[in-house]
DNA sequence: ATGCTTGCAAATGTTTTGCACGAGC
DNA sequence: GCTCGTGCAAAACATTTGCAAGCAT
C-alpha cells in the first residue's frame, strides 16, 4: 500500500539520506501524528549514527515544504505531523489528546460554501470529543 | 449585541480585575484573533498601571478555563485567541496569514458524520487560501 | 572541490513558574 | 490576616540558527 520511503523522497526531490529515509518510514507507519520530540524517540535508535534534534526538525520542515508530510495544529505550542497528506480531517480525544484521521468521504464537501472572495486551497475539520466505546484502552 | 467585560466575568465566575476586564474587552471588540503578545501591545496602554507579560498568559488561560474566549490552532509555534465562543469556523489567509470568521451557518452541520464511536464536543473547520479581491478591507 | 546534510551548542521565541508585594474580603 | 492577582525575573519548552565537519557527486 505505501510506496517506500525512498520513493516517496525521490518522487518529491527530497534527498533520501538514512536520517530522511527513517523518518518519513516512521511517520508512514504510524497514525499517532506525533510531535518532533516524540519522533526523535522514536526513530532515535533505528539508526547506526546518532540522530539529532536539530536534523529531526530540519527534516521535519523540509518534508512539509516538500509535501511529503503536513503539520497538524490542534493544541497550543507544538506541531505534530501526519503523513497521510491527502485531504482528511482529525478528531482529538480531549481526554487521550490522542488524534484519529477522519477519512474525507466521511464529510461532505464544504469548501465552496464560502462568500467568492475566499479562494480556499484546503479545509480541515477538527473535532473535539471522546470516544464513546474505547475497546482498546491507553495505559494511564 | 456585547454584553459588558464585566458581566461576562461574573457569570463565568472569573473574578473582574482591571487587567482582566481590559484583556476581555479587548478580545470582544476585535475580530483578528491575536497572540498573546498582540493582546499585550494593543491593552498595555489601556491601564493606569503596567501589565505584565504573565498577566497576560494567566488572565489567556484563566478566561480559556472559564469558557470566556477560545483558543485558536492555525500556525505552529503560538496559541492565537478568541473572544467569540459560539461555534464557527475561520480562514486563513495564506498571504497574510489573517484570520476570517466564517459563521457557522455557512458550513453544513456535520458533528453527526463520524462513527457512534466518536461522541463530538466542538468541532472547528479551518480553511487555508487566499482572498480574491482585497479591495473589500474588513474593516478592524 | 562543491554543495548539501548532519550534529552540537547557542540563540530565539513562546509560555510557565517562583516569589514577594499589594488589594480586597 | 488570608487569599488571590499581579509583576518581575528566571525557568522551562519548542524550535531555529550558526558553524564546523562529513558525505556524495
Amino acid at each position: 500500500m505505501h510506496v517506500s520511503a525512498e520513493e516517496l523522497l525521490n518522487e518529491k526531490g527530497v534527498k533520501p539520506t538514512p536520517q530522511r529515509m527513517v523518518i518519513t518510514e516512521y511517520l508512514l507507519s504510524t497514525d499517532c501524528h506525533p510531535t518532533a520530540e516524540e519522533v526523535l524517540a522514536a526513530v532515535a535508535d533505528k539508526l547506526p549514527v546518532s540522530l539529532s534534534r536539530a536534523t529531526v526538525y530540519n527534516t521535519l520542515n523540509a518534508l512539509v515544504e516538500a509535501g511529503v508530510i503536513r503539520e497538524v495544529f490542534t493544541e497550543p505550542g507544538r506541531t505534530r505531523y501526519d503523513a497521510n497528506t491527502s485531504e482528511h480531517h482529525h478528531f482529538v480525544d480531549v481526554n487521550t489528546g490522542r488524534i484519529f484521521d477522519i477519512p474525507k468521504e466521511n464529510i461532505p464537501h464544504i469548501a465552496d460554501q464560502l462568500g467568492e472572495q475566499f479562494k480556499v486551497h484546503s479545509y480541515t475539520v477538527t473535532f473535539f470529543g471522546e470516544m464513546k466505546s474505547e475497546k482498546k484502552r491507553a495505559k494511564e
